[in-house]
DNA sequence: CTGTTAACGCTTTTT
DNA sequence: GCGTTAACAG
């Protein structure tokens, strides 16, 4: 290796270094390499370095497969690679860097994959794939038609089925052992769902659609393939995995598959941020990696934290301390600090929306932006009251995780009107569409769809139906746009659905108005993507994943303040970073708090949240809830108290304060304003 | 058969 | 407070 190559190794400390360096400096593949990385160790810097190592020492680009959680954590890791290999090749990099194009999500990367091999294993090449609710909606009709709707005991919601098999897909899991470990109320339709399952998949197939399940699934199935498996593993000389703590049984059967003495493979991951049990993600995979080889995976801890003062480092090992499981490592850091984290209690959710909105402001004034602050909690309907106060005191804030712009029904029907013209055989797509037209209802819809559905040219016949009795002029209409998006012609295919779907918007919903501005937005992500067919693939498996209080996400350049779920901020970090709801019900989550094991989990989710400050953090315990579904007026509560997870021997490890300050002899009345006054003042001249 | 209304029940985290 | 489903009238 030349001197001056190594220049971009130096700041990294000797196990990382290791962890780059692994295996040798070759285009040979090395030995298995398995990294645990504690929150804040580095971890995707030291992924990243150690693919730009490979690449700078001569891989090829386009022969590493790199796996992450999210199509964000891929685009920032190729950003990262390219910085550091900048260092060595200079202009060169940049070319290089733009040959991994195999990097994204498993998902994403395997529905790639099957359209490749499509013809050979006898999958129509323009599938389309069914995001959760399609996926439901399809369950619910198969579920219907087997007349278990209207048992007499009542039979497991749709949501509940498609859960059912979900977990049993994933993990890999006979259904009779699915329904023990996780559905014992439902253990009773055991035969029932057998029967509901195989319909299901028939119905996927008759439909030639996927769901994300299948995705894995069928990339599995396809490497259980001797001959299928060798080729698709000999494309890739290097095969690293990020976050392999949130992998389960599907995802690491494809691993194995794709690397069976584990050659240039390379997984990352935190068993103490195991999050994703609940879809079937197994911690076990990573514990068990290193013997499934011989000679064993390597293995380098990364146990040094860069990221958060001691005390809110002492705070995170108490929490995760008290887990019934020991875990593979103590995170450690120099990062020393006077200021312990602080845990506030606070009366209702209405003051801690205070509180934080006053925090934030104070945060600002002291030279940290907005987007150095984030406000994390268990359930994406924590936020709200903080997002009305927000949205009151003319606060910008970008929300991710939760309710996504594309469930919203008029982005949908859009969407599935794409979704029919690109893969006719989809009849979720298709009912949805012909729904939308007034004088057709469900009945005239079905006739409709069994009447082309055996055509080589469904939409060709569908043109040609007869007017429905009741639909007259929007037939027309229908139809005149069906032939214009017959042949794609993108992106001018959505504004023509845009146009004819514009009348049906109106008539449907009250706010048009926003549902427009929703759909132009839409079709302005739309003219990012290639094609019709790359549009639909990647938005249902990277959907847009923030929403705002403006419609659309702010500029770049704008200053925000961060809200998101805990499961959202995986991987990520700021300055300040407060934490809604610290109490038993939310955390853990009252649903999740059934088995030692789900416990364990909502543990863990505390533990990640608490990891992602770097400088001051503050856990809310609001005292006093108020209860759903009463009159806007009524006063029924219930009282809180703080998470089970911060026990009184952990109560010294954090400041403890009340919201606002107590002074004994005071009445609350007197004292709330005080302290929002001065942020106030400064609020004018914003 | 379609569209409207009333009652019901459930309610996490995400690819 | 929400969306979904069942019942009912047109």
């Amino acid at each position: 290796m030349q001197a001056t190559a190594a220049t971009y190794l130096d700041d990294l400390n000797p196990e990382q270094r290791r962890a780059v360096e692994h295996g040798g400096a070759f285009a040979t593949p090395g030995p298995p390499l398995l990294i645990i990385a504690g929150a804040g160790s580095g971890k995707t810097n030291t992924l990243a370095h150690r693919v730009a190592h490979l690449l700078v020492n001569g891989a090829d680009p386009r022969r590493i497969l790199l796996m992450t959680f999210s199509r964000r954590a891929a685009s920032e890791m190729s950003r990262r690679v390219e910085r550091i290999a900048r260092k060595v090749l200079a202009g060169k990099a940049e070319a290089i860097t733009a040959g991994l194009t195999w990097a994204g999500t498993f998902h994403g990367l395997g529905a790639r994959m099957l359209r490749e091999h499509a013809e050979r294993i006898g999958l129509d090449p323009v599938f389309t794939i069914h995001d959760r609710e399609d996926s439901a909606d399809l369950m619910n009709l198969v579920r219907h038609e087997r007349g278990l709707s209207s048992t007499q005991r009542r039979f497991p919601t749709k949501g509940t089925c498609l859960a059912i098999y979900s977990r049993c897909v994933n993990a890999d899991m006979p259904l009779d052992e699915a329904l023990v470990r996780h559905f014992p109320w439902c253990a009773e339709w055991a035969g029932e769902l057998k029967g509901l399952f195989a319909a299901y998949v028939e119905a996927k197939q008759a439909n030639a659609v996927l769901d994300y399940d299948d995705l894995l699934l069928y990339w599995a199935q396809m490497m259980a393939d001797a001959t299928i498996a060798q080729e698709i593993g000999d494309r890739f000389d290097h095969v690293l995995v990020d976050e392999y703590q949130d992998t389960n049984r599907l995802q690491s059967q494809i691993l194995l598959g794709l690397k069976p003495n584990g050659a240039g493979l390379t997984v990352v991951g935190d068993d103490a941020q195991s999050i994703y049990a609940f879809r079937a993600a197994t911690v076990r995979n990573i514990l068990d990696f290193p013997d499934q080889f011989s000679p064993r995976a390597d293995i380098v801890t990364l146990d040094r934290n860069y990221r958060s003062t001691q005390p809110i480092l002492t705070a995170a090992n108490g929490v995760i301390g008290l887990a019934r499981e020991r875990f593979t490592k103590n995170l450690w850091t120099d990062r020393t600090s006077s200021r312990k984290p602080q845990l506030v209690t606070i009366s209702d959710e209405a003051d801690q929306a205070r509180y934080v909105v006053a925090q934030v402001l104070a945060k600002r004034e002291e030279g940290i932006a907005l987007k150095q602050q984030a406000v994390l909690f268990r359930t994406s309907s924590h936020s709200g009251p903080l997002e009305i106060e927000l949205t009151r005191r003319n606060i910008p804030f970008v929300k991710f995780g939760g309710l996504k712009f594309l469930d919203a029904a008029h982005v949908k029907d859009v969407l599935a009107c794409l979704r029919f013209v690109e893969n006719p055989r989809d009849r979720i797509a298709g009912f949805r569409v012909l729904h939308l037209i007034p004088g057709i209802g469900p009945a005239s819809a079905q006739r409709l769809l069994d009447a082309v559905s055996d055509s080589a040219d469904p939409i060709a016949r569908l043109c040609e139906q007869p007017a429905p009795a009741r639909a007259g002029d929007d037939w027309t209409a229908f139809v005149r746009t069906l032939q214009q998006l017959r042949y794609t012609d993108w992106p001018a295919d959505i504004e023509r659905v845009r146009h004819w779907y514009q009348p049906h918007l109106e008539r449907v919903h009250e706010d048009a108005e926003v549902r427009s501005a929703d759909l132009l937005q839409l079709e302005q992500i739309a003219s990012g993507y290639p094609s019709r067919e790359r549009f639909l693939t990647e938005l249902t498996l990277d959907p847009p994943d923030a929403t705002s209080d403006q419609s659309g996400v702010p500029l770049l350049d704008e200053d925000y303040l961060i809200l998101s779920t805990i499961h959202s901020a995986k991987g990520m970090e700021w300055n300040s970073v407060h934490v809604l709801n610290v109490v038993d019900g939310c955390m853990p989550s009252d649903l999740g708090a059934g088995t030692s094991a789900e416990l364990e989990e909502e543990r863990r989710l505390l533990y990640v949240a608490m990891t992602r400050a770097k400088d001051d953090l503050h856990l809310l315990v609001p005292q006093r809830f108020f209860v759903h579904g009463q009159p806007v007026r009524g006063d029924r509560h219930v009282y809180a108290s703080r998470t089970r997870f911060i026990p009184e021997a952990l109560v010294p490890l954090f400041e403890r304060t009340s919201w606002p300050r107590v002074q004994p002899g005071r009445t609350v009345a007197s004292q709330g304003p005080r302290i929002d006054l001065g942020a106030r003042m400064r609020e004018r001249w914003r």
